[in-house]
DNA sequence: CAGGTCTCCTGCTAGC
DNA sequence: TGCTAGCAGGAGACCT
């Protein structure tokens, strides 16, 4: 499941690949993955059109064109693939992108990913865009904005790391395991973090993201940057999808619970 | 307004 | 072995 870091990465792989390309047609297999525009309107503006960087909000791929953005969410199994332009049409390939000579496809065995084509000046006041919250890097993002944001909210932490219009890019791998190293029980509702708790919450974010933007991302399931290119951000993980084994600080069993409807994995002797 | 629930999808897996 | 019910999950829509 593709969250920042490995949003980044194929950010980081694709640019290598398509950058400057221009794209002679679009083809679109399953409409309902273009949520904006109409099908016909997306496939007639990006023709002809040059890609002239690829950038990433949050979750989001942005590709940059002349006077237009087209944004994409990968949710949990989008993927971009190079191919020749004789290889057969998978299964799962939703939208091609022909260049000259050869083509990027998208593929998404679930059918969850979507796309946008957004006027370039218009891209922060629409919607996705205009609904996240602030990158974990962001000088703004301080533990009185996190307070500010907090204070009223009785859901647990865990929910709430998840709430892409306060902090944007956090899925259910990473939140995990911020609040492992944050020392913090993912159900401890929000305005019972103190200061500390907040600060620690900022500082392992950012550290937990830049670390697993270094190894490429997560690869759990399917997830790859490129064809074989996969992540190795799962060797680090301390809890997510670690149920069963023992906590690398204490040994004590790590477990499964839900949140929010969230597989999540915690210590229950660490985690307060 | 905050928060809960449903929906979209398909592959995998537990259970019989 | 083969079948099926149930689960997984990001984020928007919809409801309370």
């Amino acid at each position: 499941m593709p969250e920042l870091p490995e949003v980044e990465t194929v950010k980081n792989t694709l640019k290598k690949l398509v950058l400057n390309k221009k794209i002679n047609e679009v083809k679109v297999l399953y409409p309902n993955m273009i949520e904006f525009p109409s099908v016909e309107e997306f496939i007639k503006e990006l023709q002809g059109k040059t890609i002239l960087d690829i950038k990433r909000r949050g979750k989001w791929l942005l590709f940059e064109f002349d006077n237009k953005y087209l944004i994409s969410h990968l949710r949990m199994e989008g993927k971009y693939f190079i191919h020749e332009h004789s290889e057969p049409i998978g299964k799962h390939d939703h939208v091609i992108f022909f260049f000259t000579d050869n083509e990027l496809r998208y593929q998404d065995t679930r059918k969850f990913g979507r796309m946008y084509l957004i006027d370039k000046d218009k891209l922060e006041d629409s919607k996705p865009i205009c609904a996240l919250g602030l990158e974990p890097w962001d000088k703004a993002l301080t533990k009185e904005y996190l307070k500010g944001k907090y204070k009223h909210k009785k859901l647990p932490i865990k929910t709430v790391l998840l709430d892409q219009s306060i902090i944007t890019g956090i899925g259910n791998i990473y939140a995990d395991e911020i609040l492992f190293l944050s020392k913090l029980d993912p159900l401890k509702p929000c305005y019972e973090l103190n200061d500390t708790n907040l600060e620690d919450i900022i500082k392992y974010t950012r550290e937990v993201l830049e670390h697993a933007i270094k190894l490429g991302g997560t690869t759990i399931k399917s997830y790859e940057s490129a064809k074989g290119v996969h992540g190795l951000f799962q060797n680090e993980l301390l809890v997510h999808s670690n149920a069963g084994e023992l906590c690398k600080s204490c040994g004590t069993e790590i477990i499964k619970i839900r949140v929010g409807g969230r597989g999540t994995y915690y210590c229950p002797t660490c985690q307060k």
